[in-house]
DNA sequence: ATTATAATTGAACATATGTTCAACTATAAT
DNA sequence: ATTATAGTTGAACATATGTTCAATTATAAT
């Protein structure tokens, strides 16, 4: 935390802007969740399989084929995006089928994409 | 990369949908440029820096002063809002105040909040 | 000139994160 | 039953990331 003189003694400069800021300031858990949901996207990896599966259902053999991957590595992140809900999967004999289960995340993603892409 | 054992030899059940998806592939620093854009968002203080500049332009010292936290901190953090052109900053005396400078990362932000807040 | 202060910076440190490796589970085929 | 294969998992490892600490710069006041 904040040691004396770490911190600057003139401290708002205009009182009344400082505390309009902190009345309508983000809670500390909302920012934390806000960030973490951006922290999925964080990955290229991640961008990668999402993108995959925005094309098509597919099985993890698959994914770890289309990315160049090993299955493990697929694997590992597939449970990231599977408890964050970002994706769903079923299994049909020995395969598992995954697919999107998320259409915020599908907004976020091409609303970044169109960000770099201009 | 991948070793013979590690790659499923059945491989593409529907060699056709893998094809296709692979041909849309996103290049790969296309995933890695838009990762690191989410990258920017994927912390907890970043995000509140963001929202605090998005009620008003402040200096170095409110911010660290709103948020808790150092002022060495903050200016780290600043550093890479900076370098990638998400605040500018206009130096006024002793001070440097600092704004947003990014409308696109504004609405990641914003879509972002909506998508945590239902 | 000296002192004080807002801000930046680099090094050190601890923690988080992604991939590999090896072991394991579950299903299918022989 | 045995063997093969798709997928998962935990440990190990290397790398990335965020904060602290101490030193430094730049501006203002005395």
């Amino acid at each position: 935390m904040n040691k004396p003189g770490d911190v600057c003694e003139i401290r708002s400069v205009d009182k009344k802007k400082v505390r309009s800021v902190m009345k309508s300031m983000l809670a500390e858990d909302e920012a934390a969740s806000l960030s973490e949901t951006f922290s999925v996207l964080a990955d290229p990896t991640r961008i990668r399989i999402i993108h995959a599966l925005s094309c098509a259902e597919l099985c993890v053999c698959d994914i770890a084929g289309i990315l160049g991957m090993s299955m493990s590595a697929i694997s590992h992140q597939l449970r990231i995006l599977r408890n964050m809900r970002l994706v769903k999967f079923r299994k049909e004999a020995k395969m598992v089928y995954y697919s999107l289960d998320d259409d915020h995340i599908t907004t976020l993603f091409n609303e970044g994409l169109k960000h770099i892409r201009e």
